[in-house]
DNA sequence: CAAATACTACGAAAATAATCGTACAAACTA
DNA sequence: TAGTTTGTACGATTATTTTCGTAGTATTTG
């Protein structure tokens, strides 16, 4: 399964992943908050997510029910590993500090990264 | 300037960004450890990077040579902001763990993240 | 019940990105 | 110097992604 999502199906898929299962309606009233598109455009990107089996859905009712059928941490995994090849020449460090700079993480995320620095280098 | 640069053109731009300078060939011969590409296509995308302003060429010589123009640093931060939020639903710390767990930071690479946390936290 | 609204399906257009062939000129090389 | 190699330019094609209109049903509402 060679699935890499496009951006616009990983938005969704981030919500999705978020949300447990969603509705195309309810995704696309997320979605248009941040950017300007149409009802239709979010339902073809959904069907094709489907027919790609990036999502599964449940048509009991006439209203589907979509649910994410990849795994989150698998398919960050894959996008991340790219991501960091090709804007970071492979460097961890370098994406992490761009990363850390911007985000701006609590406290408490800041002491669970500590914590998996400190497990990272045990097991070196 | 809003020039986001799409996938082969990072690829070309992280190259230019690592030598600081370099003609079509050079930049070809790497790519093409990787990837199966005409020298044309290479070519192309560097011309179409040219046009765009995401580099700028001496053209003294027959044999043109690339220097990037826009700023390293600035360029990943647009596109971790982006990709944070696409993938990662703008979570920091879930991309940052993710890309720690597999991106085999060395030591000491390791103790400058640690720094940049104790001074994020300082900073709060 | 009739009209308005809310859904899905899906073809097709539009937008974007990537690839390559061909033309033509400069610079080696035998 | 003739032929081969190495370069740029650039149009055109192909592939991929995104967007949207239209059709056809179901459901809700006045």
């Amino acid at each position: 399964m060679n699935n890499k999502p496009t951006e616009s199906e990983l938005e969704i898929l981030s919500l999705l992943w978020q949300l447990k299962k969603a509705t195309v309606r309810e995704i696309h009233e997320r979605l248009s908050e941040n950017k300007d598109t149409g009802y239709t455009t979010t339902l073809k990107l959904m069907q094709i997510m489907h027919a790609k089996g990036l999502v599964s859905r449940d048509e009991a009712s006439r209203t589907h029910i979509y649910y994410p059928s990849v795994d989150e941490k698998a398919t960050q995994k894959g996008l991340v590993n790219n991501f960091m090849n090709a804007a970071f020449g492979g460097s961890a460090k370098n994406l992490v500090m761009q990363a850390l700079g911007q985000g701006n993480p609590s406290k408490e995320e800041i002491d669970e990264i500590r914590a998996f620095l400190d497990q990272l280098e045990n097991e070196k």
